[in-house]
Formats: structure tokens, C-alpha cells, sequence
DNA sequence: AGCACGCCGACT
DNA sequence: GTCGGCGTGCTC
């Protein structure tokens, strides 16, 4: 018998399974998953691996076989399951099949076990009085003080006879020695979630909640496992929807993963999973101790919880009968991993879902592109909620153009309109939430005399201003301070094209002085619930405004939120990426419907350059349909995602000119295997960012309409790339349907 | 990754 | 002659 074994070393050339024997002493012992030293090299360097499967037959040349050492002490081994889930990873996404399987392990190592301690009194009431007399005639005072205390109380916990009590564990054991007592140490989990409220408020659902849920349930009774979009407006009950139809899963004696975008988000989410499913709920994500991830990892395994909240990686939560996996706000780009392997939680929750019999759950007020075509196609099941639970009315929505702002004279960030209804609403004490849309924004410093844009000197990008008057590079960290001449032509007109929350709370300081503000972005929230802390201030209404960036636009409902204001609603529009129109509709839905989430019905001012633009108007109008036709009919027409399926391949090298002549051979082997031209191959070109920590980047986009074809035609790269001598020094990623366009 | 082998230049 | 520079190749 022998095992094939995964090294724990990153490397394309030992990206690939090694043959040991299994001594006798470990035959029976070994699994799929588990984690072995092993002897490797000339060396005979001990070194880490996986057990990934097992063969009878030997493929290697016998006398160089090695056997393996043991099995690694404090190792967790991956689940069967996980290991064949990162395999698919490794196929879908490239990268190492050890970074695969590392990313699906949750829990790297194990981590001490919390015992809670308590000592108990062993003797009888009459032999311990016996007892305490004997120590106090030896002045043992305290001994006598221990045994005093157990005598009122037969068992307390180690830590107070320690602490209030003031006792040293040479007594306790000595005590424990003669027999008076024993310490009893037993295992506890550590609980991530600080319990507040538990009474469950029964609900009433709404017609249309009541469809998608019973035609889930439906499904699910009758054995029949899908992905289903949930697409309901801002407002519509989707969380209600989900523990419903998780209830029903845990009824059938399975378990749920609930997937949520950030970790700022956690807390709420789970307050409302917790008063209804109790302790049974835990949540995993990266803020926590090594000693809670590891409970928590053990908790699932040993069937002590039904639901896991988290980001992206609690996917990998090991259920043992895994029912269904929910993705909240399936539109949100935190679901693509930006570290190797990029897998996308949605497609890999599929493929999860499809190896262990569970269904998935995607919802989202603004759905992807993406799955809203899978949707429309008959793979997804769609399931509706077009009104707002409550009733409540849409906010009405009001476009403002900023180019007749411009005309008739107003140059403030605040357009008439939107100063108007502020005042209004001030004077009603309703509560405003002003949003600047970030994204694409660069902050970079320009001259105004010869157009001169700082750069880093290491990376191909413009240098953003910060604070204090720095000049930072948001790739390498590269600093240096803000010239006051410009260092090509002598100009003193150096500026940014800064619209930063701080600037906007300066201005509603200076225009709206007895109104209180509250300001929302990285610095104001950097520290330890800082987020948390800023969204209950405003909750309780104390203050009037809130400011901020995308980070306002999810979670919480604020009822006494009437006026949303979009500051500058299209500066993401034209950003150099396709899916550039989306984020835009999909940031100005979700910031619109902030508004009147309470009794009072909202209003909602966008401010924009381009209201022409069809993803201004269909956020105007709330009309997902209508932004999605345009979308689609613009993919279709570009080849883009998900009318055509697109591979990133990213070249990096040091050399710029090796880089070019691999960019250059790599494109031509690829047009030789796309014979019958059913590829469309673009590059090698430079990407946005040509050069990182003085490292160039080339990126070569690979289209076709399947996806399994560019799979295949990645492998295919990927073998020549292994053959090629002259790859040697190229780094070669492979990124499929990129969030980030090069 | 990390170690050994190997093929050249500058030294006791 | 030899010591050591790192380029190259292999690892079950």
C-alpha cells in the first residue's frame, strides 16, 4: 500500500503527488486529508505534506520509495470531501493543489483546548469537619480557608479558589494528594457570540416571502437540490426568507453555511440567526482567536452547531451532512478571492453543494449580471420579492445633473435640491445619509500647469495623497511628501481632485452648522468595532448625517432615514472595466434604498454628470430589469462575461524583455491551439498597472462561450508553460471571469 | 523550497 | 593546484 502525498512547499515543480510507503505501524491510521511528515529531497529534509489518496501499485522506480515518518503532531486533517472540493479548486482556478487544499482548511493548526477547572470536596460532611480542625490546629490557614469554603460549597470553580479565595496550586494539590479534594478539568468551547436577547418574535410573511420559501421547501422535501436567486428589493425580508428555509434544512437533520460579504456585517446578522436558532449558530471569520476559529472548526465537525456564519472562507466549514449553502448579497466582489486559488464562493459553493446533495441560495437586491443570465437561462431558480416586507413604499427618487448645477452657478458639492430637502429634514429631526461613491477614485496629485501626474517610481500608478501632505502608493507603500513645485515644468499649481468624506463633512460643518455629522470611512472606523460603534451612534440618533462610502450602503436599517444623498454618482462609471456599469447601478440601488425603511417614506437625490447614462436611470427608476437588458445587451455585443466566458492570464517578470518575448510565445502557442478559431485571444498588452515593486506585468484575455473550454485550454498553457524553459523566470496567474480588469 | 552537483575564476 | 562563486537539476 502506498500513499500519494501533496508537499507542503509552493512550487509548480512539486506541484504534484509523491508515492511513500506506509510503515506498518501508521497502516489503518492514514486518510484521505491527513497531514504526515515525511522524509524529501537528498536531504532527507523532514518536511509536511497531505495524504490525497492511496494506490496499490507503485509508479515510481520501488528502491527510491521512502515511507513515511508519522502522522504530524497538532495537524488537522482536511475532510475527504474538502480534499476533492480543493481539487475541483485546483482545476478551475489554477495555482498549486497545496494552496488549494490550504484554502480549504479553515483551521490551520490545532490550538489548546479551553478546560474549565472546578474543585470538588471528596469527603463527607463529618470527616471534613474533622478535617478542618486538624488544620486549623496546625495553623495550615490555608488549607483550612480551602476546605472551609468547599464545605459551604461542594464544588468550585479553580479560578475562584485562585483568585478571590487567594489559594497557590501547592495547596490544591496538596489537598488533592491526601484525598480531600479532586480538580476536575472539563473541555468547553470557546463561544465567539456574547449573548443579549433571545426572545423570537414571531413573524408574519408577506404572500410573495411565502412562495419563494414554500417553493424551496417543496424542492427540498422532494429531494430535489438546486441554486436558487432570491431576488428581492431593499427591504423585502430576504434574511426572514433564509432562516426559514434554514430552519427546514436543520429539521432534516442537515446543516447551513450562510455567507455574508464583509465581517463588519457579522454582529447583526447574527443577533437575528441567534434569537432564532440559539447556540446552535456560530460564526467563523478572521477577527477571531486561533482558539475560537479552532472550536468553532470542531464545533461544526462534531455536529455541536446547524448554521455558519461567515465571509468567503466559511465555506469551507466541515458539516458532516451539509443541506444548504446561502449567499447574502451574491453580487458583492469580496465572494472573488484575490489570493491564489481566486475562486469565486458562488461557483465554488455549487460545486460543494453539487459533491455533497445541498442546495445554494443566492440573494440580492441588485443581482450579478452573472447570475441574473443563469437565472433567465433555466439554471437558477428565480424566486421574486418585489415589494418591501412592511409595505413600505420605494424611496422616490430625484436625478439632479451637475453640469446645469455647474451653469447656473453653483460650485459647491451640494446641489440645490438636495440642500433644499436637507434643510427640511434637519428641521423635522429625520435623519440624512450622504454617500460618496469612491470607487475608481484615484486621489492622485496633478499639475494644473503641464498635466505632470506623481508616480510611483517602482510601480506604474499615480501616487495618492494623503494626510499630513504624503504621497503613498497603494501597491508597494512607496512614501514619499508632497512637492510644492512641480518637479517637471516648476509650477506651483499642484493639485488632487480630492472629493474625500473629510472634505464633505468640512462642507456640511460650514453650510449646515447646527447640524451634527458623523463620518464614516477608513480612518474614522480602523479601530476595534469602530464601524459597529459609528452605525449604533446614528441608530440611536445621535447625530443627524451620516457620511461615508460604500460601507454605509449595506446592513442596518435606520428608520429615520428619509434622505439619502449621492454625491457624485457616475465617478465609477467610466472606470476601465466592464463590469463598471454594474457596481455603479449596483451601489446606487443599494444607497437608494436606505431610504424610508421606517414608517416615513423616503426620498433620494443622485447627483451625476452623465443622467443620460442607462445605469443613473434604472437606479433612478429602481429598475433592475430594465438596467439588466441594457447590460446584457452590451456584454453580448463586447463578448464579455457571462455572455462569453473570460480567462485572465497574467504574466510577471523583472525582465522586461523576457517578459515581452513570453507574453510573445505564449500568445503564439495559444493560437495554435485554437486551430478552428473558436477562441478570441487579445494581447499580450500592457495592464492597467504595468509594473508592480518594479516587477512588469503582461496580460494576455483568453474568450470563449464555455467555460469548461477555457479550462481546458488553461491546462493546456499550463503543460507548455511546465515544458518551456524560457517560462522559467516568468510568474504566470491564471484569473478566470477577473473581478479587477488589467 | 532547498540541497547537491558541477563548472569557472582568484587565491594560499 | 584548491576554495568557493552560484547556475542547474532533482526531489517519491
Amino acid at each position: 500500500m502506498y500513499a500519494d502525498i501533496i508537499i507542503d512547499i509552493t512550487h509548480e515543480k512539486l506541484d504534484k503527488v509523491f508515492q511513500y510507503s506506509i510503515p506498518s505501524k501508521l497502516e489503518g491510521m492514514l486518510n484521505v486529508g491527513t497531514e504526515v511528515c515525511v522524509p524529501f529531497g537528498l536531504g532527507n529534509k523532514e518536511r509536511r505534506g497531505y495524504v490525497v489518496d492511496f494506490s496499490n501499485e507503485c509508479r515510481y522506480e520501488e528502491s527510491k520509495i521512502k515511507e513515511i515518518i508519522r502522522i504530524a503532531e497538532e495537524s488537522i486533517a482536511i475532510e475527504g470531501r474538502m480534499v476533492a472540493l480543493a481539487a475541483w479548486m485546483k482545476e478551475h482556478y489554477g495555482g498549486t493543489m497545496i494552496q488549494a487544499l490550504k484554502t480549504v482548511l479553515p483551521v490551520k493548526r490545532q490550538a489548546k483546548a479551553k478546560v474549565k477547572r472546578t474543585i470538588r470536596l471528596l469527603l463527607e460532611e463529618e470527616a471534613g469537619k474533622e478535617r478542618l480542625d486538624f488544620y486549623l490546629h496546625k495553623n495550615q490557614k490555608a488549607r483550612a480557608r480551602l476546605l472551609a469554603a468547599l464545605l459551604d460549597n461542594k464544588e468550585i470553580p479553580y479560578e475562584l479558589v485562585t483568585g478571590k479565595l487567594n489559594i497557590a496550586a501547592n495547596v490544591i494539590r496538596a489537598l488533592e494528594g491526601q484525598g480531600v479534594l479532586a480538580l476536575e478539568e472539563e473541555h468547553v468551547y470557546r463561544n465567539p457570540i456574547r449573548v443579549q436577547e433571545k426572545a423570537a418574535k414571531k413573524l408574519e410573511y408577506t404572500e410573495e416571502q411565502r412562495n419563494a420559501i414554500d417553493q424551496f421547501r417543496k424542492d427540498y422535501r422532494e429531494g430535489i437540490r438546486e441554486t436558487y436567486l432570491v431576488h428581492g428589493v431593499t427591504g423585502s425580508g430576504k434574511t426572514e426568507v433564509y432562516m426559514e428555509m434554514i430552519a427546514d434544512v436543520i429539521a432534516s437533520g442537515r446543516q447551513a453555511i450562510l455567507l455574508i460579504p464583509e465581517i463588519a456585517l457579522t454582529y447583526q446578522i447574527v443577533m437575528r440567526f441567534y434569537r432564532r436558532f440559539g447556540e446552535r449558530v456560530s460564526i467563523m471569520n478572521s477577527r477571531l482567536s486561533a482558539g475560537e476559529r479552532y472550536d468553532q472548526m470542531m464545533r461544526a465537525k462534531n455536529g455541536d452547531i446547524d448554521v455558519m456564519i461567515g465571509p468567503r472562507s466559511a465555506l469551507f466549514t466541515p458539516f458532516e451532512h451539509l443541506g444548504l449553502v446561502v449567499i447574502d448579497e451574491e453580487h458583492e466582489s469580496t465572494y472573488k478571492s484575490e489570493q491564489i486559488p481566486r475562486y469565486h464562493a458562488r461557483e465554488t459553493a455549487e460545486a460543494r453543494a453539487r459533491m455533497e446533495g445541498a442546495s445554494v441560495i443566492l440573494g440580492s437586491a441588485t443581482p450579478s449580471v452573472d447570475s441574473y443570465y443563469r437565472a433567465l437561462q433555466g439554471k437558477y431558480k428565480l424566486l421574486p420579492l418585489k415589494n418591501r416586507a412592511m409595505l413600505q413604499k420605494l424611496p422616490f427618487v430625484y436625478t439632479v445633473d451637475l453640469r446645469e448645477e455647474l451653469r447656473n452657478g453653483n460650485r459647491s458639492i451640494i446641489s440645490g435640491r438636495l440642500r433644499e430637502l436637507m434643510e427640511d429634514r434637519l428641521q423635522k429631526r429625520e435623519q440624512i445619509m450622504l454617500f460618496i461613491n469612491r470607487r475608481g477614485y484615484a486621489g492622485f496629485i496633478s499639475c494644473r500647469a503641464c498635466g505632470h501626474v506623481a508616480k510611483c517610481p517602482h510601480c506604474d500608478v499615480a501616487l495618492s495623497s494623503h494626510k499630513g501632505g504624503r504621497l503613498m502608493c497603494h501597491y508597494c507603500g512607496y512614501e514619499e511628501t508632497l512637492y510644492e513645485t512641480c518637479p517637471k515644468c516648476g509650477s506651483k499649481h499642484i493639485g488632487g481632485f480630492r472629493a474625500g468624506t473629510q472634505q464633505i463633512e468640512e462642507v456640511i460643518q460650514k453650510e449646515f452648522p447646527a447640524a451634527k455629522a458623523l463620518r464614516m470611512d477608513m480612518d474614522t472606523t480602523r479601530e476595534k468595532d469602530g464601524h459597529e460603534k459609528i452605525l449604533s451612534a446614528f441608530a440611536n440618533e445621535e447625530a443627524d448625517i451620516l457620511i461615508g462610502t460604500q460601507m454605509i450602503v449595506k446592513g442596518h436599517d435606520f428608520p429615520n432615514v428619509t434622505l439619502v444623498g449621492i454625491l457624485a454618482a457616475d465617478v465609477s462609471l467610466y472606470a476601465d472595466d466592464y463590469r463598471a456599469g454594474e457596481r455603479t447601478f449596483q451601489l446606487l440601488t443599494q444607497a437608494a434604498g436606505r431610504a424610508g425603511r421606517g414608517e416615513k417614506s423616503g426620498e433620494v437625490v443622485i447627483q451625476t454628470y452623465s443622467p443620460e447614462h442607462y445605469c443613473v436611470e434604472a437606479a433612478a427608476r429602481q429598475d433592475y430589469e430594465g438596467f439588466y437588458e441594457q447590460e446584457i445587451n452590451y456584454r453580448e455585443l463586447m463578448g464579455y462575461p457571462p455572455a462569453e466566458q473570460l480567462l485572465a492570464v497574467l504574466l510577471t517578470c523583472e525582465d522586461e524583455g523576457l517578459l515581452d518575448k513570453g507574453g510573445y510565445y505564449l500568445k503564439e502557442y495559444a493560437n495554435k491551439m485554437n486551430k478552428r478559431s473558436e477562441y478570441r485571444i487579445i494581447g499580450p498588452a500592457a495592464p492597467y498597472v504595468g509594473k508592480i515593486n518594479d516587477i512588469y506585468r503582461k496580460i494576455i484575455y483568453i474568450k470563449h462561450e464555455k467555460y469548461g473550454m477555457l479550462i481546458d485550454m488553461k491546462n493546456q498553457l499550463e503543460r507548455y508553460i511546465e515544458i518551456n524553459e524560457g517560462f522559467h523566470n516568468i510568474r504566470i496567474q491564471f484569473d478566470f471571469n477577473p473581478i479587477n480588469i488589467f
